[in-house]
DNA sequence: GTTAGCACTCTCAAGAATAGAGTGCTAAAA
DNA sequence: TTTTAGCACTCTATTCTTGAGAGTGCTAAC
């Protein structure tokens, strides 16, 4: 009876706080203004008076989910009071029929084309979440060879494109030996196709810089034009591409009113290989995740969170979209969002057979 | 002689004014600052008391070439005074070899990639000018069609591959009719490649869009495959790439602390087309152009001046090569600089045969 | 454990005072 | 007639002060 009551009694203390710092987060994002005491009684029915919130968000603030801009100022979320928000007070947001109608619509019919869909997602991203929306194609090295076609341009150059079993076609002019025949390019072409085409591009770098993997791969059919061409063509490591859009979204936030902020902003999206570094995962797919503030170990970024997610494309390989956005954000809405875009972008992939 | 007197005075009269203008607009570029008659007498040696200066100064913003932010400051050129500069007063600043070198430099020895000339050239100018670069690719739907390849798919759609005169290359995921055998897709890529390479895209739109052309051009009938794959690929019109970079150098002009102007600056930015309608010039290439403020006509861009110049590719095409810097920028140096590169960018574009 | 009340702290906005920069004008000098 | 020195004047930018307002923490009562 006596431990039944502490337990009771913590537990009760522990959903007040977690209430009341539900309340807080909540407000703050939407008024981007430090939450007082008095405010949470106006616009929340808690059943308690200012005094008692304030002592509350005093236990809170020892407990780092809160802080104070001053001393005389509401409180406002710290990093570690939004990560306990997002990881176990935040409810499921679900879409409107109207939101999920926008994001499937913002594809195109017909869409086939992979930049295509990577350009739109991005849009569509920023555009629904009012932040910004990126999309990192998946890993082109990892993706595997379909068909290679080798395109005569002159007499030291041909075009080879690239088509991936995800969809995704890479251009190439690849310097080539001279007085090399139509007929002949034409049967290069073939047995490349023959013998690479099913295999992911990294293993076929490795191939065509290898001597003795060559003639392992090549057999009889090796050839000197066949290995320059081979070798020409898969010699660069491929950069992953990065779609950003909706940057200037960023001008509407009040936290970004000074200028060295959205600067520093600006600055890291401009590389654009930082900010794949930074949507990236390492490992296998799980699901929604959301980085907050100082989470991303970007330098410059210390303002904005990110949540991200992977699509799904054939070849059994995977893409991230995610979207860029102040620490303060719509956390519930943004992730479902993320969530229901990542699942359309698979379902696009997955339709083309 | 009283003739002569009276000219050589009003000459004499306006060797000074271009003088103190001249001097004027440098200081101002220099400093950012509104110049005083007391700076100019400091920096510059005309051999005439600030008194003096004080009244040309006031004549030349009688004459709309000045003006004063307030009472008490310095003149700062106005838009009409910077044009006066450009068109007469300025100097060719010829680049020095090191500078021309690091222009060629940009490029990679090998490059013959149209995209990566595209790219790069837009880093170089921002990298060079610390502005902004912006590359305007020749439109594509005058460009000519060298060389058109199809490649399969799936049972649905093709990937055309088009090969342009100028290098550009331009992939299109095609529907087709079902049930094509390859080898039909590849007689159709035979007939259309005899057929159509050589012409213009916008001419081959027009027959792909036009029956009675359509029928003329392939002596078939309409229900044919050839036709239907004609038509699907070039159906949509193409729309000119546009290339930007170093937009992160405005944040370094002082001029442009105030939020607003970046942000209005940014959202025009953003839309690439606009950017495209404001670098392209519809008329026969006439050398670099220079856009001083609001000669530019875009909302958002007031505080911005633009030189520009054409480049050539093959095929008789030009496209379009641009700075975006602040109304105070160095006039003499971005023109050489705008010069060079898009000479460097047509020789690199004739090297490749 | 909760709440009313109050003193205290801090920010923000508005006003006042001051220094400094640069001009236009006038009258004298060249 | 042109140039220049001198000076009064204007406007900005900075600093300081002041007062209002917001919100807290603490204390004592409920």
């Amino acid at each position: 009876m006596r431990i039944g009551a502490i337990l009771l009694t913590i537990s009760a203390l522990d959903a007040r706080k977690h209430a009341v710092l539900e309340a807080i987060v909540n407000c703050y994002n939407r008024t981007a203004e430090p939450v007082s005491s008095q405010k949470i009684v106006q616009d929340y029915d808690m059943g308690l008076s200012a005094a008692t919130l304030r002592n509350t968000m005093a236990d809170l603030e020892e407990l780092g989910y809160l802080t104070q801009p001053h001393t005389s100022a509401g409180r406002i979320p710290t990093e570690q009071g939004y990560r306990v928000y997002v990881d176990s007070l935040m409810t499921d947001q679900k879409l409107s029929q109207k939101e999920k109608q926008f994001i499937r619509d913002g594809y195109a019919a017909s869409t086939r084309d992979f930049e295509e869909i990577m350009e739109q997602t991005s849009k569509i991203l920023s555009a629904i979440s009012h932040h910004i929306g990126v999309v990192l194609s998946p890993e082109l090295h990892e993706s595997i060879l379909r068909r290679i076609e080798l395109i005569s341009i002159d007499s030291e150059h041909i075009l080879a494109v690239l088509l991936m079993a995800s969809g995704a076609v890479k251009n190439q002019v690849v310097p080539i030996p001279k007085n090399l025949s139509d007929d002949e390019l034409y049967r290069i072409n073939q047995i490349l196709n023959e013998k690479l085409a099913g295999l992911p591009l990294k293993q076929i770098r490795q191939i065509s810089q290898d001597p003795a993997k060559l003639k392992a791969v090549f057999d009889q059919r090796l050839s000197d034009p066949i290995v320059t061409v081979a070798r020409n063509t898969f010699a660069l490591e491929q950069e992953t591409h990065v779609y950003i859009d909706g940057t200037t979204n960023f001008f509407s936030h009040p936290e970004f009113e000074e200028i060295q902020k959205i600067e520093s902003l600006f600055r890291v999206l401009e590389q654009k290989k930082q900010v794949a570094d930074l949507l990236s995962t390492q490992q296998e797919p799980l699901g929604t995740q959301v980085l907050i503030g100082t989470e991303n170990g970007c330098e410059g970024m210390e303002m904005c969170s990110i949540v991200r997610s992977n699509y799904r494309v054939r070849g059994n390989q995977f893409g991230t979209i995610g979207v860029i956005g102040p620490t303060r954000m719509a956390y519930p809405r943004i992730v479902s969002i993320v969530n229901f875009t990542s699942q359309t972008v698979s379902e696009l992939f997955e339709e083309s057979p």
